[in-house]
DNA sequence: CTTCATGCAAATCTTTTGCACGAAT
DNA sequence: ATTCGTGCAAAAGATTTGCATGAAG
């Protein structure tokens, strides 16, 4: 997955620097949306030294490259996930806060089944949807 | 629907203050999630003065006396809307940011209907499922 | 009169910006 | 060399907290 990412950002003439690298890397490796603020710690863990802001300036950039995506699951923090994933949704939980993946589901009968399965307990759901609205095309 | 708010504030023995009033006044006349910051500007083009902590702290207060419900749609920035709707997703503009109701749908081919009925060019969805996971449970 | 609500200022947290320096090609 | 990336400090935007005053029941 790290190899599509590096391949789409030499497409694109990114410099590989090394902070690059590591940024891709953690959140590739992690198997959760993830926010800025974490990968700057996990960057500092593996006492790897990047710059609060290069980390978020970086996870714009690897947005806007379609590396990475957006994902709106807290209030106030922004969350990043591979966008090279196959389309999904997310399973929160409410008491820890884990998120969990389940691939797209549309149909009812199988979204409860699937949810069912996993032992999760759905008490609600968002449902958002992105586009361009009638008076703006 | 107010008058169901006004109620259910009645039933905790919440105090009818002006700020409440106006806050529960200006959310329910919207029709679109509201932020922190346009209620506290809608108050003050109505000559109406509440305090910005006042107004967080009411906003807060009506999420868990189950009048209000926390919308994320916007990054860095919690929208909010009367709670006492019946359920329905959002249709969000990605140039103007305008955001519409829909109804629960759950059915792919009926709701791809309604969004294209509607002139709506959708792009993106998402889909975000909360509760309880199993191991919390 | 006593509990609850409010205002104000300051703090906190996340994210962004300006500018000068440093590194990759 | 030139362009792109980085660090630092400071600013900006949203939200929270502490504390003292004020209003509703």
């Amino acid at each position: 997955m790290q190899a599509r990412a590096i391949a789409l950002l030499r497409g694109e003439n990114a410099r590989m620097t090394h902070a690059r690298k590591a940024i891709v890397d953690l959140v590739f490796s992690v198997n959760s949306p993830i926010s800025a603020i974490s990968v700057l710690k996990g960057l500092a863990k593996k006492d790897i030294g990047v710059n609060k802001t290069t980390v978020y300036r970086e996870l714009s950039y690897l947005v806007k490259s379609n590396i990475l995506k957006e994902v709106f699951i807290k209030p106030n923090s922004i969350h990043y996930e591979s966008a090279l994933l196959p389309h999904h949704h997310h399973l929160i939980c409410n008491n820890c806060g884990s998120v969990e993946e389940v691939d797209c589901v549309i149909n009812e009968r199988k979204l409860l089944q699937k949810i069912k399965s996993k032992g999760f307990d759905l008490k609600t759901h968002k449902f958002e949807l992105y586009g361009t609205c009638a008076s703006c095309s």
